[in-house]
DNA sequence: CCCCAGGCGTCCA
DNA sequence: TGGACGCATGGG
């Protein structure tokens, strides 16, 4: 809550970077549906898609409720993984429809009930769940990917072994539960890995998170 | 040519 | 429970 190893972490990358201002998309829908889009898959790939639901007006509820699967997997092709991607959606739009009736509907659920009915859905696990859950319902649920393990990982702060959950929590301890932070947090940590926490090519020497924890961030 | 990206479900021991 | 594998495009 008070002085760690995660609010040193967070002053250093919100000076480095500024505030991202997240999710980037116009609404919640739109958020939702670029949550699944994204899983495994460069951003850039996924905005062509969104441009292309956008271009002909089926980047709503019912549109792309109604829209045929093929037409669906052509217009979100560059985003990757298109047939996999097109039967997540439409299991998303259809859990909604069967359960809630509209998307907007969504929005009265409690925090738990909502993530737990999303994590229910054939296609949406838990880092998926979770961006909806704080980007497009503004909830405090803090989220984890494959960046956060990485610079945590790099640092010390957790072991190798430490699954989603177990990440989740370290920051929930650690971290006053605050919707606006657990937001920034999360988008200056993909802004990290982007420029210098790579796979396989960390450009450790600039990474404003170099001195942290006495080690470079690898 | 290679490796990688804001994961997830399935299969199999 | 956990590791390997398939899914697929576009950028460096």
């Amino acid at each position: 809550m008070t002085e760690n190893n995660l609010n040193t972490i967070y002053d250093k990358l919100i000076s480095h970077f500024g505030p991202q201002n997240w999710w980037p998309g116009d609404t919640g829908f739109e958020i939702c549906v670029g949550a699944i889009l994204t899983q495994n898959t460069a951003w850039t790939n996924v905005e062509t898609a969104i441009m292309n639901l956008k271009s002909i007006h089926t980047l709503g509820f019912d549109e792309m409720l109604a829209l045929p699967d093929s037409q669906l997997a052509h217009l979100i092709k560059p985003a990757g993984y298109f047939n996999v991607k097109t039967k997540r959606l439409k299991n998303f739009l259809k859990a909604i429809k069967d359960k809630y009736e509209t998307f907007d509907a969504l929005s009265d659920l409690d925090t738990q009930t909502l993530r737990e009915f999303l994590l229910s859905i054939s296609g949406i696990g838990p880092e998926t769940a979770d961006s909806m859950v704080l980007y497009a319902f503004n909830r405090p649920i803090f989220v984890v990917d494959a960046y956060t393990k990485r610079i945590l990982l790099r640092h010390s702060l957790i072991d190798e072994e430490a699954d989603y959950f177990r990440i989740q929590d370290y920051f929930t301890d650690h971290l006053d539960e605050d919707e606006k932070l657990f937001n920034e947090y999360h988008a200056l940590i993909v802004a990290t890995g982007k420029h210098f926490c790579h796979k396989s090519k960390p450009k450790c020497d600039k990474c404003p998170l170099k001195e942290i924890n006495g080690g470079p961030t690898l």
